[in-house]
RNA sequence: GGGAGCAUAGCUCAGUUGGUUUAGAGCAUCUGCCUUACAAGCAGAGGGUCCGCGGUUCGAGCCCGUGUGCUCCCA
């Protein structure tokens, strides 16, 4: 069979997902093997696959495939989260355009249009997931709100509310003006600005003669002037002593407001004097409290003032404080502005700055949850990777927890399961009719009831996923369930560590006293080659259909892992995806050398002049095997594909090809020919959960064998010899340092070479003398006993080598080199010896570590020894 | 402001309880090659004050202290 010049994926990926899908090899049903269970971070079902997705569902599917080959029953649950305020804001953006207004709609309407949507456009992500090679099990796909999936959230829900773990109040929360909704605090994200601090002037109601007229008040947010219900000084502040049960006037709005005298605040900070205002901040509605003042919510849910601030009534918030500083400069309010940097919440989602806000929301008691969950990882029942980096963060985090604001005000999303009357009585139940009854019970009449408006947040759902994925919260103890969970790994982004993470152990050990997972892998965020995030606002996060257009899915997942280091953050270059792209080439001519062979064997059976070669790489491949096997048990994978892909480069394509290759008028052995494909089918299976389509395609070409890599299993790895690993590598350093001569010596590759080698154990070279006089070109490959005079002299490890050349040698250049390296040997025989003469050394060190340094000692003795001698020479 | 992590070749990183030839890899660089699988390739080479300073130790890239720089988390 003809076979193109260079590897071309895109075919042979559609063929490949047809065969996997059409076979149902990723498909698992619960049998008599260990299972391996992986839930996939569901997406949002708006989204596309972004850089940071592809890392993290690569390395999934490395640990899945390579669990499915190794007697695993391999599981991947894939599937999506409905990401109730991204969704919502694309679906009113697409009413929209059609010229409809949400607000015209009922929420039956709304949700229908919502489905709509979500059945068009979310489907994309899954066939990105596919795209890739994830061998995911489609017959599992879940998403937050299928019907089970809604009934658990809801049952949580109320099982909560039961356990009094749920409770409904008015807080101050996040209020984000653009969603309008609240958010809960892990939604917020804060940024340094530098923003501006207001004086002004606050006139003192009926002054007394010679006292102040007005006291200074130094405020960020002018626009929250008419919220103000005080002003508070501290106590022992000389300065406003005298203000003692007097009034103040607020500006603009000229209200008196009384002065109130507190430690809270600092007499340093501005001029000392704090306005109160309890709508809307946090401090001051404490301030609020304790001294019963009252709260005056100026501000609408959108960002526009209310009616209750009086003046610039449904302005936006701040277009309303460029209004009002206009204004208190007329009115000669304004002492000065002074630049001031400081922080604010900005809203996750939406990137508007978070308001306070005082309002009734409902909110999860954590301190009870977070307990069990924080002892699952300090104990290390639940192990995280990178430990070290993450292990303090989820501690500090856990053992400060503050309740979470789990209401939205959205459509789009788990209704909450609470009913009111028209009191405002309220009962928590599963429906209606449960609602209907347990009001009965409660309040011993029947009354029209009415469902609270808002949804739950999306991670209210999503901390259910490792269960109810399986069902295990609306039918729980059912089969699948107890086979799966607790899952086997979770991979994830270390951002959502809070989030999600902390939060689906809460939930796996309140409601299966159990880990949902044994194992979390956080990845690092990937970012531009600059060290860059990447977003959308910069531009700088590549398509990932066009990467996989351009490189293949194979090269893609290559290049993304193999610049990977655990836990790290990745800088993404797409160099590294054409190294990916340039090693499918690599394999695909190795192919192509093997299927030449294939088409002219000999009839030789005598496989004796190949035995060193083979024995050898054998060993290297059960050594790498062994290593591989290590370091992905430890989630080392950037550092395992790069062993995978050396052995495959550099010791079968470089070395071993090249030793066994058949001269130019020479025919491949069949039987040799077999080895060979063996070797490349099992560099394939080691490579295939890194690689899955290529390696697929090359095996079906080379084995005999109908299984397809990916559910082959590996066989059992034998011990690799070392000794016959030692000769390899000293047959290596030996062609090496000829053909340095030669390039140094200017030899054109035709011109051959004689060899000659100084040692007394001439067996030692006899096993491979044939691959070295091969590979170098010479003529004749002997073992002598003296020195050879009109040679270049080579000194590659303990061997000594002359080459001769038949041509004048520059003896100059030679002896430099030797005498550079003489000086080197000299230093650090030097350094042996003082280790090697100090009492304490000799006392303290470990015999073997002694032992060590002595052959240290007298093998830089010996090489000194042959450099000096060639130098006299 | 509180906490965590990092600093090793031009770049990205390995370097195991301190001792393995006075530090390794990939990429990039340089030199020579159109050698019949592969120029998206082959062969070879160069490249390091292990961030600074101090300490512990017979011995420090590794342990301790301190300074500097960067990154992240929390308020």
């Amino acid at each position: 069979m003809e076979l193109s010049k260079n590897f071309e994926p895109g075919e042979i990926e559609i063929k490949w997902t047809e065969k996997w899908k059409e076979n149902g090899y990723f498909k698992s049903i619960p049998d008599n093997r260990p299972p391996f269970t992986v839930v996939i971070p569901p997406p949002n079902v708006t989204g596309v696959l972004h850089m940071g997705h592809t890392l993290n569902e690569t390395v999934q599917d490395i640990l899945v495939r390579k669990a499915r080959m190794s007697g695993f029953n391999a599981c991947w649950v894939p599937g999506s989260d409905h990401a109730s305020i991204a969704t919502e804001a694309k679906v009113v953006a697409m009413l929209k355009e059609k010229g409809i207004d949400k607000n015209d709609l009922s929420r039956e309407e709304f949700l229908k249009y919502a489905f709509e949507w979500k059945e068009k456009y979310g489907n994309i992500i899954y066939s990105q997931i596919e795209k890739l090679g994830c061998s995911v099990d489609w017959s599992r796909v879940t998403f937050t709100m299928d019907k089970h999936y809604y009934d658990a959230v809801i049952k949580v829900f109320v099982d909560l509310y039961e356990k009094d773990l749920i409770y409904r109040g008015a807080r101050m929360i996040n209020w984000d003006v653009a969603a309008k909704t609240a958010l809960s605090d892990e939604e917020v994200e804060y940024k340094d600005v530098n923003g501006k601090l207001y004086y002004i002037k606050y006139m003192i109601e009926n002054p007394q003669a010679g006292d102040a007229e007005y006291i200074t008040v130094a405020t960020q947010r002018p626009e929250t002037i008419m919220g103000d219900t005080a002003v508070c000084v501290n106590p022992a502040d000389s300065r406003y002593s005298s203000l003692k049960g007097k009034n103040v006037i607020v500006p603009l709005i000229n209200k008196p407001v009384p002065v109130i005298f507190d430690d809270y605040v600092d007499p340093t900070f501005g001029t000392g004097a704090l306005k109160v205002t309890p709508a809307h901040d946090i401090n001051d509605y404490n301030l609020g409290l304790k001294y019963n003042l009252e709260v005056i919510d100026t501000l609408n849910e959108d960002g526009t003032l209310s009616e209750a601030a009086t003046i610039f009534v449904g302005t936006e918030r701040f277009k309303a404080r460029r209004e009002i500083v206009k204004r208190l400069e007329e009115e000669n309010l304004l002492l000065k502005e002074e630049s001031y940097s400081t922080r604010l919440g900005y809203s996750q989602r939406t990137g508007v700055v978070v308001e306070p806000r005082i309002s009734t929301q409902w909110f999860v008691k954590m301190s009870g949850l977070a307990k069990p969950a924080l002892d699952e990882v300090v104990s290390g029942n639940i192990k995280i990777h990178p430990g070290d980096k993450f292990l303090a963060t989820y501690k500090y985090w856990l053992e400060n927890v503050k309740d979470w604001c789990i209401s939205r005000q959205l459509w789009w999303g788990q209704q909450i399961p609470a009913w009111y009357d028209e009191a405002g009585n309220m009962v928590v139940a599963n429906d209606l009719e449960e609602a209907k009854k347990k009001y009965f019970e409660k309040f011993g009449k029947n009354s029209l009831l009415t469902q609270d408006e808002d949804v739950l947040d999306t991670w209210f759902s999503s901390w259910l996923w490792p269960m109810e994925v399986f069902k295990g919260i609306s039918s729980p103890g059912n089969n699948e369930e107890k086979y799966y969970y607790p899952s086997s790994v979770l991979v994830t982004g270390q951002d959502i560590i809070f989030f999600w993470v902390a939060r689906m152990i809460m939930a796996g050990m309140e409601y299966k006293h159990e880990k949902p997972f044994s194992d979390v892998y956080f990845t690092g965020m990937v970012r531009d080659k600059q060290g860059r995030k990447m977003s959308k606002s910069l531009g700088n996060s590549p398509d990932l259909l066009e990467l996989i257009n351009k490189y293949g899915a194979d090269a893609v997942r290559f290049g993304i892992m193999i610049s990977s280091p655990a836990g790290n953050d990745l800088l993404f270059d797409e160099a590294s995806l054409e190294q990916g792209r340039n090693f499918n080439n690599k394999m695909w001519n190795a192919l192509k050398l093997i299927n030449l062979w294939k088409e002219k064997q000999s009839d030789k059976t005598d496989l004796s002049q190949h035995e060193f070669a083979t024995k050898w790489f054998e060993s290297r491949l059960q050594e790498v095997r062994g290593e591989v096997d290590i370091l992905m048990q430890q989630f080392r994978l950037s550092e395992a594909l790069k062993k995978v892909y050396s052995l495959i480069w550099d010791d079968f394509c470089s070395w071993f090809l090249e030793w066994i290759k058949p001269a130019l008028d020479e025919k491949m052995q069949p039987a040799l020919l077999q080895k060979v494909e063996e070797y490349f089918s099992s560099l394939l299976q080691i490579l295939h959960p890194f690689m899955p389509f290529i390696t697929e395609e090359i095996n079906s070409h080379i084995s005999k064998n109908n299984t397809p890599l990916c559910v082959m299993q590996f066989p059992e790895n034998k011990n690799p010899e070392s000794e016959i690993l030692n000769s390899g590598e000293t047959l290596k350093q030996l062609i090496t340092a000829v053909r340095d001569v030669r390039n140094k010596q200017q030899l054109k590759p035709k011109e051959q070479i004689e060899i000659f080698i100084e040692e007394k154990d001439s067996s030692f070279y006899k096993v491979f003398s044939d691959i070295l006089i091969k590979q170098v070109n010479a003529s004749s490959f002997k073992i002598i006993n003296e020195n050879t005079t009109g040679c270049v002299d080579v000194v590659a490890g303990k061997n000594h080598l002359y080459i001769n050349t038949g041509k004048d040698i520059n003896t100059e250049s030679s002896a430099a080199s030797l005498t550079a390296e003489l000086d080197h040997l000299r230093n650090f025989l030097q350094s042996v010896n003082r280790k090697l003469e100090n009492e304490k050394f000799m006392q303290n060190a470990k015999p073997e570590v002694v032992a060590l340094e002595q052959k240290k000692r007298s093998d830089a003795t010996a090489r000194i020894a042959v450099i000096e001698n060639l130098l006299k020479n």
